[in-house]
DNA sequence: CATGAATGAGTCTTCATTCAT
DNA sequence: AATGAATGAAGACTCATTCAT
């Protein structure tokens, strides 16, 4: 008698929920977003988000899964790539373009402060294994062609290069006067600086 | 004339909040740190606590702003070295030492998560212009000489030089693999490719 | 499209709460009552008491301002009546039959002690307002017939009026011998004796 | 060993603290002046009001025991008076004249909210006697020489005096308007409509 | 006597979650 | 499926009172 569950209308609503609640979440900290704002931001009822999430903590884990999907399905269209250098410096420029959505960087800050939780922290693993694995054969790769240090094994030069993003993202929200714009190119050149084969 | 209030002891105390504070905001968060469980790392009651601090926020606050006096009295004991670039060196080795106290990672997570606070953020701020005064004239010296690329002012090297240190204590939190031990030799040699004559 | 918000249902629920405010008020007083008492004697939830009222002293208002609205309401009814001084007789008499209700004068007192509270000393004025408003056409009424005395204008024996009733209110409380019953002839030739023509 | 208590200097302090909480009480009322307040406007430590009061509300039953003791003196020093309508008359005005410390009022109101307390209920109730055990004789007195009404017992009409009294003190509190200097006459008018010898 | 630091019971208020409609 | 009213556990904070100095 009841309407079948229609599957994509039901996603759209998903999908919905996850994008009010970066929103909340970037802007007003995991604790403090409170569901009846991420409600209120989705234009549904508080009722209805518990149709599409257990807890509040099951949509801040939705969303994290999402970015680690998109980051692992750029890596996968990367795929047939020639030039491995081009595609460390393209990912680089790929998470750094993802701070145009100004939510990305407070969400990051969100995150962190809930790390502490187990399931957020294995939420974050995972995310973190995909950046690794997918970066590893391209510097690998760039390794054998000699045109990155050797200094160093490559799964410590990924987990460098991760730092540096940390560090910029963190920058972006701490302070109103670090304009993303005009540091990508410092951006890029640091990374550069960072993988480049000698230490002046 | 009965009992004088005794500074030193009202000091200790509050040290000992402070300190208690950190812990639990290093542990589980500024929002999850419930004062009881503050004042039970404390020792002490929880009214005594509000005797010392107004709010549980003024505790964070308390903490950020012993750090940026600890870091202030750091720079003031170099006032009269003779090789700029080891100051800078010595200022990033002060850091990453920092870090063995591991409820530092955790804190300034912690502290990223309310960072939308408006007495926060300048908190922060201040701590932040502490850096980049105790920095600047370093880094200016070296430049003179020479010693470090001429293709950036100061000032921004500066900034990207804390860029670096937030990277490297996001990291701390980030992975149970990443050892402060065995990466300060790392984070030591980047400090040089980012501040080096030439990008390769 | 669900269930839609029952707007009666919602007004019962809030006079639900206003009269089991109105009790313990009057029984224990403004600040001693407290919401979780208010919320047993009205036999829901204390949260449930949030969605009807931000604060205690908003529902403290909401039986000010109910009040106010009754009195307001019986100065309408009276409006097309013949006899002004047998209307002013009958306010008087209107306000001695609400102290039929016990929890009136006990609430009286409850409103006195947080008069000092801007809202509520606005709340009690709009109440005082309604009241002046209300009586001052019937005296005048009164005084062009000659009725009442003529030495005082009508608006400071409607004040008077006010003040001998508040004199009544209080006394309910101070003093169990005082019997509402038996003494309500007593106020009404008290106000015969206070609007009379001449003073012996 | 110890200094022997000084009673004149145990006597003064008393009254400091009392005074103190008369203008913290009718400032604030009982429940939200602090001992703290209390203290601060005494000039003494929060530690020192418990060697002369074990609890808040025993300063409050010290001030209502001296406005007792006050009044039984007043009436005491009446005892030769020859004329009583005049008696009863300076009382009417010795009352109002009280009023001239803008506290009193306010005090006032304080009590009624915790006149639900039994202690306080007790110390009103001896208060009240006071008052009437004071006025009874002057009443009587009056009422045989034939100058008030003879329609009620003196003890009502002494009742119906203090109610007149306690709204006039009322309406100092609830509106600014009312202006004591000003209503004086009114009062000593509506007195004498009161004890009147026949109602128009 | 005088002090004020320490205490913890008790209050208001928030908010994730449930469930009848 | 959608709603939002109802719930109550939990937390920040207040303040009367005690007591060591």
């Amino acid at each position: 008698m009841a309407r079948t569950i229609d599957p994509a209308r039901h996603q759209a609503r998903r999908l919905q929920i996850i994008d009010a609640a970066l929103t909340r979440f970037a802007h007003d900290g995991f604790d403090r977003a409170t569901i009846t704002a991420i409600c209120r931001t989705a234009g549904i009822g508080s009722g209805t988000f518990f149709h599409y999430f257990p807890t509040k903590q099951a949509v801040l884990l939705a969303v994290l899964d999402l970015g680690a999907t998109e980051t692992s399905e750029w890596f996968d269209r990367q795929r047939d790539r020639a030039d491995p250098l081009q595609v460390i410096v393209d990912y680089v420029a790929y998470q750094a373009a993802a701070l145009n959505d100004p939510r990305v960087a407070g969400f990051t800050r969100a995150v962190g402060a809930v790390m502490g939780d187990e399931e957020v922290a294995d939420a974050l693993a995972r995310e973190e294994a995909v950046v690794q694995r997918g970066l590893l054969p391209w510097i690998r790769a760039t390794a054998e062609r000699g045109e990155v240090r050797q200094d160093q094994p490559p799964e410590r030069l990924a987990v460098w290069l991760a730092l540096l993003l940390d560090g910029y993202v963190g920058r972006i929200c701490a302070s109103a006067q670090f304009d993303p714009d005009a540091e990508k190119e410092m951006l890029l050149d640091t990374v550069g600086r960072l993988l480049g084969a000698s230490s002046p």
